[in-house]
DNA sequence: GTTGTATTTCATCTTTTAATGTAATAGTTG
DNA sequence: CAACTATTACATTAAAAGATGAAATACAAC
């Protein structure tokens, strides 16, 4: 890997690296789910939730749709579901 | 996933999100190496390089051993060398 | 148009992380 | 033991990330 790709994987890791992120990830592995539904499985306010998403759009992960007022979330690069599917077995393997 | 799961996740995620300990990984990816070797590679000062080493010891990713006025470093994980493998394949596939 | 619900934006504060320089430690060689 | 090399520890500073609360936007329903 050249320096270059490492800083952009470095990005990407960072950004999946906050226990709500990646949380907001696992939920999203194999549904979407609108900001609401998220907040309710993530103990934490709104405004934060909303920042956090922010955070793995701008890194394209996630996309989002919006129907009436809800905006739904969806893992729109499958190489990170690839991923967490690897870290779950390597590091999970029980469940 | 648990939620404490998921925080040792993205605690390890998180040890390995800085440019520099990525690098450090990726370096040791084949073989191991002294501080002063990767200082070399990675363009920064002895203490900070020691300090990321540091960072990636309490995460139990590296160990090290010594010999003479050397430390030789080594990714102790085989599952975090899957996961940079795996990082590698979906990333960066042309390489 | 007013009310209500969902989500975002903004500003601020706090906490964490990273970098830097210097001093300290450990081991080697003469 | 003096001089030297490799590495780490410590203290400080600088920068980035995260949380919080209040205000703003967007849409729907009445």
């Amino acid at each position: 890997m050249q320096d270059e790709q490492i800083d952009a994987m470095a990005k990407l890791l960072k950004s999946m690296s906050h226990p709500i992120r990646l949380k907001i990830l696992c939920l999203l592995q194999d549904k979407e789910l609108s900001v609401g539904e998220i907040r309710a499985q993530v103990k934490t306010t709104n405004a934060n939730i909303s920042q956090h998403l922010n955070i793995l759009r701008g890194q394209g992960i996630i996309d989002f749709r919006k129907d009436a007022n809800f905006i739904y979330n969806r893992i729109s690069d499958r190489r990170i579901l690839e991923l967490i599917k690897k870290m779950h077995n390597l590091f999970c393997p029980s469940l």
